[in-house]
DNA sequence: ACATTAACTTTGAATTTCAAAGTGCTTTAA
DNA sequence: TTAAAGCACTTTGAAATTCAAAGTTAATGT
């Protein structure tokens, strides 16, 4: 049988990936700096994580204004909820294992 | 405050050494081709995930002859444990926080 | 007019990861 | 006895990923 590492998702591999979905799993619009402040990087660096959840289909985007300022925010598509939960549960059954 | 991913340790960002730590948290000397087998990865590549986890001083080695064959076995250190348990408890944390 | 904020995009470099082939030693098979 | 195969790597060079830094666009504040 399979190890229980081929169910983890590549697209959450990456920390800062899983923190931004961690995040936008008990949200609902995030915006950008919130993330941003949230994980502590860099906007260039945010803003590239951010493309390749979104182009996954796993995070939706709102941009608007709040007063005068331009807004953008995220949050997490059913796909992305699905998907994560599924990375979640591998990475579950990984720390029951590796506790026993 | 710092977001918990901070807490990740990199040493474990990917899924192979993620997969090996989590085999040799749960049994005693483990031999590469059980590894290689349980994990589905090519020799080189898991002799190289191995190689940094042993720079890490994560694992140990043990090679000898079973019956006429040479046989390497690993198993996790002390500070292994200590730093894998240590990523466990941020993934915990990350899982509940993603959960609510 | 000038700097600033917001949210990127682009670029090029650094780092990581990979498959594939090569290695050295030993055993088993023909 | 020559060949083939197993074991556990190491090496190589390429592909993929990630990064910091700088550039961009469009509006706002001063």
């Amino acid at each position: 049988m399979k190890h229980i590492i081929t169910k983890l998702n590549q697209a959450f591999d990456h920390r800062i990936r899983l923190g931004i979905m961690s995040i936008l799993m008990v949200s609902d619009w995030t915006d950008f700096n919130t993330l941003k402040e949230t994980l502590d990087v860099t906007d260039g660096r945010l803003a590239s994580h951010i493309k390749a959840l979104e182009k996954e289909g796993y995070i939706e985007v709102r941009k608007r204004f709040v007063g005068r300022k331009p807004n953008t925010s995220y949050r997490v598509t059913p796909s992305g909820r699905e998907a994560f939960q599924g990375h979640l549960n591998a990475l579950e059954e990984l720390l029951n294992n590796a506790k026993e």
